[in-house]
Order: structure tokens, then C-alpha cells, then sequence
DNA sequence: TGTACATCAGTGAACGCGCGTTCACTGATGTAC
DNA sequence: TGTACATCAGTGAACGCGCGTTCACTGATGTAC
């Protein structure tokens, strides 16, 4: 997360505590992430926010210019979340075509670790997301981890175009992501994602050899 | 649609329509399918649709028992006119290879035509779909469809599961629906969508050869 | 043929709900002198 | 060091909104006799 916790002074002033939380940004997007898993989507609230974090249902426009704005902070942290979880699934950063099956693996694991994040990311509630030109950054840093590593492995393979073999792997394994979600795609054993992903994706992979 | 229109015969008689609508499960669907793609699946709500019909805000619960039936029942046209448009869109049915390109790109017209009803379809909304038997075997018939084709495609290459495979393409061209419904990815050339799909999905289709 | 009647599609008022946002405000803070 | 003050995070009441569903009802229909 960009925005780290900083403990203030004041905060060891139980009394005063009270009325400056201290920490609301941060509070409200930890609540924020928390509550979307639960409640989903449409469950999202600000005045159910606001109560969860026993603040008044106004406090956060001291914060976020409005609902939306509120969610672009939420997507933004997802799309951080996805970058850091698809670099810590990788093994073997040099074996090309491993990686992209690692990266591909995290991938899936955070959406279905988090799918209401998931698609509050990418769903059509942000769409005007060019609004929010950090989200759009964080963003791109997702898909530049994937892309780089699918051109990594097209290396010596000059027929294929990168860009073009970036988002036809990308929209696979986005679609196994989304049908694994809801519930279209059944991951046998929930303890073996990289098997499942494995034999999901193998049949078509063999682009790369 | 399987509820085709019926026009009833006291249709004739103006005085009357006003009390019965006469056709009011079809004009809800029509009506439903329509306020889907206008203010997306938020804004569907059963006071609006039934101020756009000129009814009473309770007429609905005498042909769907609640919202969910209702929106159950948009799902299940929607994967009709889904099958009806991959159908349509098989140029030659005896080329297997073609033939799965095709159904693709009539997954992915749709889709792009239908982009709330598509994720209706596919959504969290009604994963509870084994409560509504009929919209679950409309759906099962439009993954028959692709099932079938890409196990054609497949005959007399002995490594490749048909199962396996079927799910990965489908994961492939559902993923780039929902990447292109979303503007992840950029059809360049709305009239030519063929184009599009076979450039997206050449480079993985390479199984088949 | 004409009439009594059961059926049931559609009515209209009311229920209780949660929502996003505005507004004028107040209390706590850190800082400049 | 002690005090006046600007800043601004958070308050609480109020706005107007649309929603899904319930309930007792009524009007038009087709049918049985």
C-alpha cells in the first residue's frame, strides 16, 4: 500500500482519540477492502462504512471526494495486492516459460482470494477510470509484469507478435479467473491451484515451445 | 424465446386492455432486457420497469414470484438468443477448426451487444442457478454448443482431453468478452469483429493444427 | 341462449429500508508570536 | 514559555431518493349449467 500506517503522536491520548481517529484513510480502506469481500459490490455502503468504523456517515468526505473516488482508492489497493501476490508465486524467475505460468497462477489465486476486489477492478463501475490517473499507473503495473514475462518467453519465436500473444494469454487466463469466480470452472482440489492452472492452461501454452 | 407472443383475443377490445395487459410476462421480459442494457444491472428495478409499462408496481408478482425469478428468467432468454447468435454466426460447418473461430466470435458479439445481460448471465447474482432448473439446462445447451465443436476440432489429435481443452478456449474467449466489454481491450475495427477474434485467438489455436 | 360463479391478473396504499450528499457547525490540533 | 489563531477532521441533522415486498381488494375473463 502506498499509504503505510503512521501511528500519530495523539494517538497515545486515549481521551482525544475520540474525536480525531488519526488514521480514517487508511481505516476506511482496510474496512473498505474487508467489507466488499463480505457484503459484495452492491453491498458496499458508505453509511454502513461509516457505522463499521463507529464514525459519523460523513466523516470520510474529509477524505474521498465521494463515493467513487472512494472505490478507485479500493481498486487501486487491489491492483496492488494482485501485483505483489503474482511476483510472489513466480519460482523460477528464469525459466521464461515458468514464470508466466507463476505469474498467471497468482493471478487466479487473488481473484479468488478476493473477488469482489477483483471485480470492482476491473468491472464497469470505474470504467471512467482515466479519472483517476494513479489508479490507471497501478494498474498498467499489473499488466506490464504479465507482458513483460510473455515477452521474455517469445524470445527466439519471431513469428508471434508480443503484444498480440500478451493479451490473448492475458484474456485466458483473466477468463479462467472470472469463471473460476463464479463458480463456472470447478477447482477440484483447492489446496493444488498450480496443478489446476497447469492443466488448465497447458493445452494452449504450447504456443511458447 | 420459448414464451412466444400470444395475442389474446379480447386484445380487440381497447375498454379492456386497460385492466389486462394480456401479454404482461413477455412485455416484463422485453421491457427487462431492454432497461438491462439502458442503466445496467443496478438499475434494473421492478418500480421502473413497471412505470415504462404502464402498470401497477406490483403486477410482476402475478407471473415472477420475486426479483430473482424475474432476473433468472433474463438470463435464461439471454443464453437463447447466446446460442442463436453463435449458430448464426458458423460460416462452414464442416471445417471444425472454423467452426469453433465462429462460435467464439458469436460468443463475443453477443457479448459485446449484450454486455449487461452477459453478465447477468455469467454473474454473481444468480450463481444460485440450480434454483432455476430451466435457465441452468438453457446454459448448459449454449457450453454444448462450443463442447461439441471444439471435440470435432480435436478428432485424431489423441494427446489433447476434449474437456480440458473445451474449458481452456471457452476460458479464452470468455475472458476476452469480458476484457473487451470492460474496455481492457480495444476492438479496433467494430465492423470487423472477425478480424479481431481471429487475430486475439490465433496465436493459442494452434492446438488444432 | 343466458346467467352464476370461480379464477386470477392487476390495483393502490402502505410497510420499512438504506442509500449518497449538503450544510452549518464544533472540537482538537500544531504553529507563530 | 504561554497564548491567539488558523486549519481542518469529524459531527449530526436533514434533503430527497428509489427500492422490494405485503396486503386486502377489484375488475374482467371464460366456463359450467
Amino acid at each position: 500500500m502506498s499509504n503505510t500506517v503512521v501511528l500519530k503522536k495523539h494517538k497515545n491520548h486515549k481521551q482525544q482519540d475520540k474525536y480525531h481517529h488519526g488514521n480514517l484513510r487508511e481505516a476506511l480502506i482496510e474496512a473498505g477492502l474487508q467489507m466488499l469481500e463480505y457484503h459484495g459490490v452492491d453491498g458496499l455502503g458508505l453509511r454502513r462504512l461509516a457505522r463499521s468504523l463507529d464514525v459519523s456517515q460523513t466523516a470520510l468526505y474529509s477524505h474521498f471526494k465521494d463515493k467513487t473516488a472512494l472505490m478507485a482508492a479500493l481498486a487501486e489497493v487491489g491492483f496492488q495486492q494482485l501485483s505483489l501476490q503474482m511476483i510472489e508465486t513466480v519460482t523460477d524467475p528464469t525459466d521464461t516459460k515458468q514464470r508466466v505460468l507463476d505469474l498467471a497462477e497468482g493471478y487466479i489465486a487473488f481473484a479468488l482470494k478476493n473477488p469482489s476486489v477483483f471485480s470492482l477492478m476491473f468491472g464497469r463501475e470505474l470504467s471512467e477510470m482515466h479519472n483517476y490517473p494513479t489508479l490507471a499507473m497501478t494498474a498498467g503495473k499489473s499488466y506490464a509484469l504479465f507482458s513483460a514475462a510473455v515477452t521474455d518467453a517469445l524470445k527466439g519465436n519471431e513469428a508471434a507478435s508480443p503484444r498480440t500473444t500478451t493479451n490473448a494469454l492475458w484474456s485466458l487466463v483473466h477468463g479462467t479467473a472470472v469463471l473460476a469466480v463464479d463458480g463456472k470452472l470447478v477447482v477440484a482440489d483447492k489446496n493444488d491451484l498450480s496443478g489446476f492452472v497447469a492443466e488448465q492452461l497447458s493445452p494452449l501454452l504450447d504456443v511458447f515451445v
